[in-house]
RNA sequence: GAACGGGUAGCUCAGUCGGUAGAGCAUCGGACUUUUAAUCCGGUGGUCGCGGGUUCGAUCCCCGCCCCGUUCACCA
């Protein structure tokens, strides 16, 4: 005989092992294929609780009803027995009992686990503890679940688990579900706005042979049959533009986008952003709209314009606060950086705010440092920046009357970038030499600085009405409206180091 | 990439001033026909993240590595 050595999990899983060869060898199926429920749990209490309103004397009030769900708890009286099953719509207590179940199904209730998915069906009533109930007359094993679930009381914390094994998560941490539906809801009401105004949603392509429309450094593939190198997108702003050139007049997508970057609170290497781009608008009539679309989704998600977001009460009440970007570096971090466009010149004022700066910052970065440093930490109630340095904004269209700046707007809540927008640069001859600028910052080592896009420049030759665009990062979206710190709590499964 | 914190039973956590570890829940056996963190009695379960070093002896001390978190850097 070798010494047996079984590990805790190992013998959990034999026991359930054991459990599944009684159940199959009495004749049962232990994976069934269907089950035909009266409705969900939440459906099935709601319709209790009317008949009981309803009805003369409450406590005969009974409604039967077919219920399937996941069993999460389960307390054994020896004759008697009562299990906690859950479906999507909530949660109800199971009665089972020797008698009217009869001793041999009531026996077979000793190869359940926690975690088994099981129907039943019977007449809902209320306990004398006061605990809506289904009285079972029968059930049936649906899903045998072949491991242990998390424990019930504690949940699951481990934060590794959590992100690596999300299904457990969702199992353990009903919280968590809750934020994944508010994602959804966000989503949901985010499309119904654009559609409902006119908005087409469309898709363009996410392998890019020339990775655009962002400052960033993006994956690399490989097509096999092309034989050539392409790009996850890092954007999808030039193909969406190149449709406006087309002839659409308001179109969107939702969708992932890839950048080959960091990972922290903020940022996770895949995300998802709305885009959208509404020909004959500017960024002031965009900023409008903006403002409704944000106001539109934060009450289709949290009931109203109030909500919490980490410590502070956000008040996303219309009109928000509009300033334009030098304004709040004079006013926030006390220097005007308007006042030059000397690279040196701004580093010393930078310095002067308490802002470090880097020997390789061009002006252009020198403001962008200042905004986030002493700028941005201010911005918790929903802010509107706009006029942005040119030399930041490669893709969007200058100023009226100041060729220094380009008619862009950021908005920010709860001290988070919430979107970027612009009146979209038309113009084939200044969108060469914005691209030609880039190139010379890519030859000083700038690996994110944008790539030439001979054929996005060849569209814009074409022909682009005047057109505003504007993009959201839903995840950050998704971290204010249910209070996340985290952007890896609102991305069902974010990447985690390969193991 | 750097600093700091963390990794002990399936889950949540204690602990060992260095003598190979405990609790609750889960699990297994038993009692119980209205419980709901059910209760009561008894039991199983751990290469203490991985690899080296010091030591009579390391889960604990030292070194290296892996993974996670937070902050910073880069970015949205």
């Amino acid at each position: 005989m070798t010494e047996e050595h079984h590990s805790t999990e190992q013998d959990l899983k034999r026991h359930r092992m054991e459990k599944l060869e009684r159940i199959r060898a009495r004749g049962d199926e232990p994976f069934k294929y269907a089950f035909a429920r009266s409705s969900g749990i939440g459906a099935a209490r709601a319709a209790f609780e009317a008949a009981e309103s309803a009805c003369a004397d409450p406590a005969e009030a009974k409604v039967p009803a077919t219920l399937a769900g996941r069993m999460v708890s389960f307390r054994d009286h020896g004759k008697s027995a009562f299990a906690d099953i859950r479906d999507e719509s909530g949660r109800i207590q199971v009665y089972f009992n020797a008698k009217t179940l009869g001793d041999e199904a009531f026996a077979t209730l000793a190869d359940l686990d926690l975690g088994d998915f099981i129907g039943a069906s019977g007449e809902v009533h209320r306990t004398r503890k006061g605990e809506i109930t289904l009285f079972a007359t029968s059930y049936e094993l649906l899903t045998k679940s072949m491991r242990a679930l998390p424990e019930k009381y504690h949940g699951l914390t481990d934060v590794e688990t959590r992100y690596r094994q999300r299904y457990l998560d969702l199992v353990a941490n009903p919280e968590v579900l809750d934020t994944f539906r508010k994602r959804v809801q966000l989503i949901s009401a985010m499309r119904a706005w654009l559609t409902g105004r006119g908005f087409l949603e469309v898709e363009t392509p996410m392998l890019h042979p020339i990775p655009g429309g962002a400052t960033a450094r993006p994956f690399i593939t490989h097509h096999n049959t092309y034989d050539s190198e392409l790009y996850l997108r890092i954007a999808p702003e030039l193909y969406l533009k190149r449709c406006i050139v087309g002839g659409f007049e308001k179109v969107f997508e939702i969708n992932r986008n890839f950048r080959n970057e960091g990972v922290d609170t903020r940022h996770n290497p895949e995300f998802t952003m709305m885009e959208l781009y509404e020909a004959y608008q500017d960024y002031m009539g965009l900023m409008d709209e903006t403002e409704e679309l944000f106001v539109a989704v934060i009450e289709a998600v949290t009931g109203g314009t109030e909500f919490p977001y980490q410590g502070d009460v956000i008040d996303a009440t219309r009109p928000w606060k509009r300033i334009k970007l030098f304004d709040a570096i004079r006013e926030y971090a006390g220097v005007d950086l308007e006042s030059t466009r000397d690279r040196d010149e701004a580093a010393a004022l930078a310095k002067k705010a308490g802002v470090e700066v880097d020997p390789a910052m061009g002006y252009g970065k020198i403001v962008d440092e200042v905004m986030s440093a002493r700028v941005v930490p201010h911005l918790t109630q929903p802010t509107f920046l706009y006029d942005y340095p040119i030399e930041i904004s490669p893709l969007a269209k200058k100023k009226r009357g100041n060729p220094a700046l380009t008619e862009r707007f950021q908005a920010f809540i709860g001290k988070l970038e919430m979107c970027n927008a612009f009146s979209e640069l038309n113009d084939p001859i200044d969108q060469r030499e914005r691209f030609m600028d880039q190139l010379k910052q890519r030859e000083r080592g700038d690996e994110e600085a944008q790539h030439l896009d001979e054929d996005f420049i060849t569209a814009l030759e074409a022909g682009m009405p005047p057109t505003a665009g504007l993009g959201i990062g839903i995840d950050r979206l998704a971290m204010l409206l249910t209070d996340s710190a985290s952007i890896r709590e609102v991305i069902l499964f974010p990447l985690l180091r390969p193991l």
